[in-house]
DNA sequence: TATGAATGAGAATTCATTCAT
DNA sequence: GATGAATGAATTCTCATTCAT
């Protein structure tokens, strides 16, 4: 019985569940296998957490506040509307890049998605961030959109898009430049367009 | 029981498995559920599919000779690459949206991930054909990209993003024109670009 | 594997189970108890009952049924209040010495009893059936009793008592005549009374 | 935390682990949740009781012990048959009403019941009491009964069947004046009878 | 072909008990 | 004395798969 602080246990316990969630999935990770991952029994796994949802909205909770303070804290101070969507896509690729394992937080749940009203809050709250931004490029006549709102739903669902290819498809990953190129030059506003 | 040949109760079967599969996803659709929604028995699935697996693939395969064949129906005359991209956007688009449960495609078993050779090849070949036809339009100067390969995994990743915006998050769905819109747009050649 | 009709595993079940139950209590019977008392597995016992509160209704709900006809069908020619009483008692004994294991009908689940609707609807009735006899009785003449109800029920509770002492005291059973003698006398009318 | 001496804790856990036996049933009363209740952690249960067992014994035994001399007091000067009966039956009814609680000492764990013979005993005891009381009445010739024993076991169990009326079932419940009066009648010795 | 009863392995979860601190 | 993290065995329940009919 090798004691720890509880603090301490809880930790080791959700970097193990990340793997074997993200390794195999919600339905397909096991209580056993992440409890074998940590290195703990079972019944530890039950000391800390509720349950497996428990377990796994834990989880997704903290990346949701992780990941909303890494952008905020990335668009603070920029004005300019093109860099601050050169900012927004290559934050959100890197860091899906760097944690594979975020997958998760798409993670569906047929019937009942898990969280979901946390997660669609946390979503919705990322397309007005870059609502926000097309928006203000109109404005100051450096972006061209007929509806700022749609022009964000497709920026967001090729970031989308890429959170899957890490996990099912590697081949189609794409680098955060040739995005960003892509994108700006369909914002752009021209002048014989 | 209702005597059917055993080539109309396998449609059958694979008709009913689609909607439970969509509607549950593959580790939550039971086999029996999948019977009773086939209106059969349990031990009549294993008539015609070896297993639950077998099912999956067989399901999977389908959708992507269909798919195959669609999208090849609707490019086979077009020489415009404008055309052929605004083609190819709305197809993927319009079918997603009324094949719900083509998610399936994507469909992750982590670990091993069904039948994951096949549907990479499927992958593959689409995006070869997106960058048939960016190549194309950069050869004729109506098109500009450094690395067509790429330009291409973007617009497929965007692609992939709305597949499971469908399922997870209806809110993030945007319109086949508005991306037709700025894909074209970010493809154009300009003068002072 | 021994195939059986469905109906017939579903009586050698509740078999097992009533044995079982009886021996055990509700929250000691294990599923793997009664599994291995009926000669199946598991898993079998979920083919046939939702659950192992659904087996425990059942069980208990057949024996409601027996009880209910086997009592009206002794009472329903008997006018005379004494007749009346003496075969609701005797029957009542007789019958728990026979059921041993009807203690389950009074099973308790502390938090929320199970089934505790139908069985209170069951104890009801039997006390409205003592009710009414004991009414004719003092409208007859025969008997005195101030109230009734309140007479019905105490009869009923030696009733109660007697049950529970099948199980854990066996010390404590009597005879059924002692038990009509003693309460016919008490609800004996009398001149100088 | 708070030190108290041994004692002190062992008191406090005790008044604890009776409400919490009381409310769930031995088996659905964790000791988890007797710690919680007693403000004390886990680990101090198994500090002043071997385990889950010897904690119920211990309060059982108490019960025991409390009633025993509860009765012995209130019986101790009375002579006439008849004040005992009626001290007996109205004693045992109103403990039962105050200390819900009790339902515990006739507790049975089926197969092995806990504290059995102990139980038994105290059950013996009262029994014998009853059928002193009976025997004295017969002798003095204000009773009647061929056999005070099997008087003294019906009147046991109505007052057992109380107990259990008033954790399954409280619309069962009487008034000790009318329990006393039926079963005084009954006892009664008659000219005509 | 078709059935559906039966299986057994494995899932989530609970809990009495132990023991390092 | 007191704590509470850790354990492991047991519990309920699910499900893909098999097979006698």
């Amino acid at each position: 019985m090798n004691k720890r602080s509880g603090e301490e246990s809880k930790r080791n316990i959700i970097a193990a569940a990340i793997q074997v969630f993200a390794d195999y999935g919600y339905d397909n990770a096991s209580m056993r296998m992440i409890a074998q991952a940590a290195g703990v029994s079972v019944g530890t796994l039950y000391l800390h957490f509720k349950n497996k949802d428990d377990l796994y909205l834990t989880i997704t909770k903290e990346w949701i506040d992780d990941l909303n303070e890494l952008t905020n804290r990335a668009l603070d101070r920029i004005d300019d509307p093109r860099t601050a969507i050169t900012v927004f896509i290559t934050i959100s690729i890197d860091y899906t890049r760097e944690h594979r394992e975020m997958i998760l937080l798409q993670g569906r749940k047929f019937g009942r998605c898990l969280g979901l009203e946390q997660k669609q809050q946390f979503f919705r709250k990322r397309r007005q961030l870059l609502t926000d931004i097309v928006q203000r490029g109109v404005t100051e006549g450096v972006f061209r959109s007929d509806d700022p709102a749609e022009t964000a739903r497709i920026i967001f669902n090729v970031l989308r898009g890429f959170i899957f290819s890490m996990l099912i498809d590697e081949e189609a990953l794409f680098r955060a430049e040739a995005c960003v190129d892509l994108v700006l030059n369909g914002l752009r506003r021209r002048n014989n367009g």
